[in-house]
DNA sequence: CATGAATGAGCATTCATTCAT
DNA sequence: CATGAATGAATGCTCATTCAT
């Protein structure tokens, strides 16, 4: 296994339609062949088998994740409105994707297996999120919760989902303006709440 | 393909933990005949092949959390009562049967390919969140929302995300405390909010 | 294995049809148990097994040919006059028949496995024709030939497969009438033969 | 499916043998493999499975058959003469490979089944009989026939089951020799008739 | 007698992977 | 470097058959 020439990279992003829809076991690597135009040898060549596809590409969405995050967190702004440019960030990347997403949430259990990239999604996702809630504490833009864990990961869970529900079925017309639609939702629902009057709940 | 005696139905959970570790393509046919003790052609006689036991767990799943979710909405109390009281119900499903939960997450795609059960997950899930959207609103005890179905489908996300990372790695030993701790952090993130000064999010 | 009650035998012969169709092999006996509307169990009850099918109607069959071309040897006429008669006799029960005929045809092979039924085609076919050789050798109506068993063979084909053309591609509306016409053509062919000037044949 | 290389072509007739005695469904293609030495994968990747082998098989006899009959059709002689080369012809073909041959007759409901061989099989068999028949009534060395189809599947039909008795059941010893003597009689009854006392046949 | 339910045994086919060129 | 050809290994599924009722 070598480092994917830039040539062939681009071309296994037609892969990702394929096994979004097939899921991964479901797809041939010779489907893979066939709608990339690469030699199935030549995969083999470049790539560790079938299981090196799916990791090319999840490889590739969390650097794009994790380089949008990045810049949306380390803004200027107080950690609320950094938030906000989070969920917008991780959205629009997976709208801009949504073969790609499909094709990883798919195979989800799968992505799950390959050991080296949780610490990366840690990194991509999580680390970003419980930065944003310790910074919010600090300057007074946001509350202090009790288990920031569990909060990260909601909120991780709660971009994650509604972006996923319309990478499957949504629009795919205009990824950035989706994703500011979306965000707003859920920024609205993550920061304000649900509460009618805020403070009263148990 | 006939319906599942119960004596099969209850040895087929010993299949899930298989499922949830390898993942259905992962797992052979014999493997799940053998941790059943049900031989592999009567599993075809009963099930309509591998897929028909993610299947028939996912039915049996459906049918555990609308019952739990059924019961927590049709309560006398406020919109915002009976909202915590569906996280926790949700939830504590969830850790009762963590690798079921774990199976149906890691084989997602597989699981979204199954086309009569789209829309038993969305009366499952997110119609009762949607009605107390809207039930909310009408008695005074939530926030009107710009967009429900998004607002539903995040909070379904912050839910079984949060519980799927707890039926992962989290402790398996007390599933209604557990769930009670998870539901107590998510639902003050999605009804108190984050944000310290709530109002003044643009 | 049981004798076969004349209700069931009755509707087996529509198991001839999928038989010449698709071969006995490509046949489950779950067909044969849909198009005759027996259970399946109840055919095992009363036969034996898939083989039994197949055996039932070339037994059914057998007797039909070896009771015609019997009535058609056994008349007083000279041997050349009744192996017209059996020629007609043969072709008609085959075109009264056409699915059981290409049913047994297309297994021949398994057909010719079945050692019982060896000498059973042999008294019901070759006997007849190569005692009318010998017949009509003694009465003067036809020639004394060199090798009467491949002659009997060759007449036996030639009708055989006439029949068989007829049975697969022909018109299977009057029976009798195309058996009468087939009839006529083998018969000028191997009684007056091709020759224009019989005798010079080396 | 390829074109089969002459280097397995070749080994592919071993499996005649086993084809001939158990039939093709009685034949697994591990058996196949087995006796031909070609990996199984091997003979899926040249050849279209199972049903692969046998079309394969049938092809290469029938191109025998059609060579060696078409010889003998464009020789110079009268027709009369001719047809006696293509009854020595086919069975010559036929008692040089008794395998081959009860394979394929063993199988003849399959053989029937595959579409693209019908219009080989009339090509191969019937056209040059038809044509003799034809000629012959032009050069006078053969009666005009009132029906030359059923007169040429009935010639056919005499030869070829002929043939197969002998390659069932006969000296494989020395197929020329065998092939002349059957190839006199058959002649004989196909040119000369039976009747001792010629053109009195009704 | 008849049969619905259950299953043991069997096998064709697939496909990821390798390697000589 | 790249790849067409070849194959080892694996498994989902079928179906004839049995047997308790």
């Amino acid at each position: 296994m070598r480092k994917l020439p830039a040539r062939l990279a681009s071309r296994l992003y037609d892969a990702a339609e394929l096994i979004a829809e097939r899921g991964l076991d479901g797809t041939r690597i010779d489907d893979i062949a066939e709608v990339t135009g690469i030699p199935k040898a030549t995969l083999y060549y470049h790539l560790d088998g079938k299981n090196g596809v799916l990791e090319f590409l999840l490889n590739d969405m969390l650097d794009l994740v994790a380089g949008a995050v990045g810049v949306a967190v380390a803004g200027p702004e107080d950690a609320r409105t950094r938030i906000r440019a989070v969920v917008v960030a991780q959205l629009r990347v997976m709208l801009e994707h949504p073969s790609l997403c499909r094709a990883l949430m798919g195979d989800l259990g799968r992505v799950a297996r390959l050991p080296e990239l949780a610490p990366r999604v840690h990194t991509a996702f999580f680390e970003p999120i419980e930065q944003l809630l310790v910074d919010g504490a600090a300057d007074g833009s946001l509350r202090p919760v009790t288990d920031p864990g569990t909060v990260a990961m909601s909120i991780f869970g709660a971009i994650t989902i509604a972006g996923l529900g319309v990478a499957v079925e949504g629009p795919h017309d205009d990824p950035s303006a989706n994703a500011e639609r979306l965000a707003a939702a859920i920024s609205e629902l993550i920061l304000e709440g649900l509460a009618s009057t805020p403070g009263d709940v148990p």
